[in-house]
DNA sequence: GAGCTATATTCTTGTATGAGAATATAGCTT
DNA sequence: AAGCTATATTCTCATACAAGAATATAGCTC
């Protein structure tokens, strides 16, 4: 039963702030370390159990990996995000998330990842609070 | 955070299915069992998981247990059984126990359970199938 | 209160999962 | 090829469940 796979995968904090930062567009691994601020492992973790679930796709580009939403996400899956938002839409920790997400902006274009609609958006901070911990590139 | 607490309630399929059932109206833990065809040790410690989360409420009536949605769900919950009736609406096997909730129909009257809107108008079969398993009354 | 019905709880076992440490792998750079 | 960066996998430990058997409890009926 697909929508058991689907709230299996959305019963983990992580992986909902994961899914959440997806929905604007594609992200690399590294940036979801920077945003979440927790250990390469336990997101490398999650995102393999989300990969593996079908609920995220990723491609490799150079040294980094690129985590997506489906290009074509079964309806029940569709609505199941819809709803996340909704439901997220005003939770402090996942606004933060996306608020750290559009800092990234000029990081992300740099990168190719230009299909971050917001991130392209928030013509802000210059990415100073990222490269502390990783370079990433 | 509630919305996982939520998420965690979704991810067992019987959960999903007494959730589906309740969404028309209170129903009693006999009944859970003959539309399920589940043993009574998994309903119930289900029913309980559900109960101890915030998801359903319950009300003994004499020697049976009414379950319910709460009179008051949070917009989280309410968002998301929206969207899990949304889901389901196509599938076999919630439809199916469906079905057999309004044949319960005259049951669910005769024990006061008018509440249960779609199953007083499934004018069809007089329960026959009900009370095989189980007297309930 | 004895017996019965309906439901809940306890106990046990097996499995899934979450977290972190350590290690492995892929692909870049020089 | 050597070294580096980014990411993934493996191992280990602890916890949460899920399921079923057995047992307990609540409330009815007589």
């Amino acid at each position: 039963m697909e929508l058991v796979r689907i709230y299996q995968s959305l019963q983990d904090l992580t992986r909902l702030r994961v899914l959440h930062l997806l929905m604007p567009g594609p992200l690399c691994v590294c940036h979801f370390q920077t945003i979440l601020g927790e250990p390469q492992v336990k997101i490398s973790k999650h995102l393999a159990y989300l990969r593996a679930r079908g609920l995220v796709q990723c491609r490799r580009q150079g040294n980094w990996v690129i985590y997506m939403l489906p290009a074509k996400p079964s309806p029940a899956l569709q609505v199941n995000l819809a709803c996340l938002e909704k439901c997220v839409d005003d939770v402090p920790l996942f606004m933060r998330d996306r608020a750290r997400l559009t800092k990234l902006a000029p990081f992300l274009v740099a990168r190719g990842l230009g299909g971050c609609g917001p991130a392209r958006l928030g013509g802000g901070a210059t990415g100073s609070f990222l490269g502390r911990r990783r370079a990433c590139g």
